[in-house]
DNA sequence: CGATATCTTGATAAGCATCAATGTGAGTGG
DNA sequence: CCACTCACATTGATGCTTATCAAGATATCG
């Protein structure tokens, strides 16, 4: 009933890719999607921008964000491996999308996937499933944004982070490839608070720090506790 | 390039329904669904229920909200005539639908929703294009509540809501159906915060207030730069 | 018309932001 | 290879925005 454990888990959606449509492909070959590699740091495409094409994320890490006049930064997500992206009913871009690690992707033209979505048996209901995931995941932010505290939006951040690389060596081993920076704008919180907030997590022993970049769970079922509000006023 | 007026602009995407579907009707009837009412405060389905249909509304307004184990509530949004609402990947509701005015619904089995995605020519393009929407304004709202003052919040709150009721009377005036409880879960504050800004907004000569369910917009395009946020710190 | 929920207003407090300084690590050039 | 530099991260001191607690006003319903 409640929302539990609510930890953003984009990206657990099978591929979408011209490749595992089967039988439909030998029938009439679909237009495939050219690949493309992206620099960390790169922008793929910015908020305003004609929207030329839909990509499918390959390999790595992006950043999609939206700013405010005065320069605040809200990063709607981190997408990884078989998210859509660039998908809009407008005919530009609603938001930035960036590299965070080096990328790699397949690019569709909008007319390369509305004939996919028509013509390709299975194809329109798995745009559907990732995109209704999506939305989920959307959800589950909009709860952390709007109700919890500054603790239990970090542990949930670790835990979707943990998520993402899920298949990795240990599984309580975490490696953030994003900024504090990053973090903090994903969170809705400053760059100060995001660090203050993992210093604390370690001196209560729930997660090691070995510098920014790799943290590890030390109680991984308490840091759940705290990510879903379940631990009173303690955090 | 900004996220120029992040008003949430759900349900202005043509209604997805089998009376559209046109010719192939005549062909093979597809799977029509079941037309519902429910009364205000009554529950569509809860959080967590399982998810055996989905509903697309007709009339009326309803809230979606998920709700945290020690009571804390975030309202993801609310939704009037041609919205989907229950799509779901997993088999049970991922939060609570309840209806805010009374309101009339079509019911469509999990079954009947996949015969129409799968049978319908354009039904899935269209519920794509929906869904898409829907994730476009969960977008605009996660700015809002990561990023947004609590004025940005309510004035972006009050021109979402004259969105919502476009093609009525006079367009300066909005009807505000909700309760401040409501709009507070809604925006990520709290009711008093609520309360005290609308006051502010009023002392401004921005808005005015009949009563607690009746605004006027005295300057609309004053409010709407407070809602872009363009307004410097002056709100 | 009284009972009760909802809304508004006020006083105070807490959590997180801001401003500021120090610490750390990666890349560069001597 | 090491020191220098610069971006990034951490820590500290203080303040502001919004939450909390509390009381009174208004609206709603039986």
């Amino acid at each position: 009933m409640y929302a539990r454990a609510a930890v953003n888990e984009a990206n657990k959606i099978p591929a979408i890719s011209w490749t595992t449509a089967g039988a439909a492909m030998t029938a009439k070959p679909p237009a495939v999607g050219s690949p493309q590699k992206l620099r960390a740091g790169q922008t793929l495409f910015a908020e305003g921008d004609d929207a030329t094409g839909v990509f499918e994320v390959s390999q790595g890490i992006l950043k999609l964000y939206k700013l405010m006049p005065d320069g605040r930064r809200q990063i709607m997500g981190f997408v990884s491996s078989d998210s859509l992206i660039g998908i809009t009913s407008a005919d530009s871009y609603l938001y930035t999308a960036e590299a965070v690690t080096d990328v790699g992707l397949v690019r569709y033209s909008r007319a390369q996937f509305d004939r996919l979505v028509d013509e390709v048996p299975g194809f329109a209901r798995r745009a559907l499933a990732v995109g209704f995931h999506e939305l989920n995941s959307a959800q589950d932010q909009m709860l952390l944004l709007g109700r919890k505290t500054a603790t239990e939006k970090v542990a949930s951040f670790l835990l979707f982070l943990s998520g993402l690389q899920s298949g990795s060596v240990d599984s309580d081993d975490v490696h953030v490839p994003m900024s504090r920076s990053d973090i903090a704008d994903y969170l809705g919180l400053t760059v100060e608070t995001v660090s203050r907030t993992l210093t604390k997590l370690k001196r209560d022993g729930v997660i090691a720090l070995r510098n920014a970049t790799n943290t590890k769970f030390v109680n991984r079922d308490l840091l759940e506790d705290i990510a879903a509000g379940e631990m009173a006023s303690a955090y």
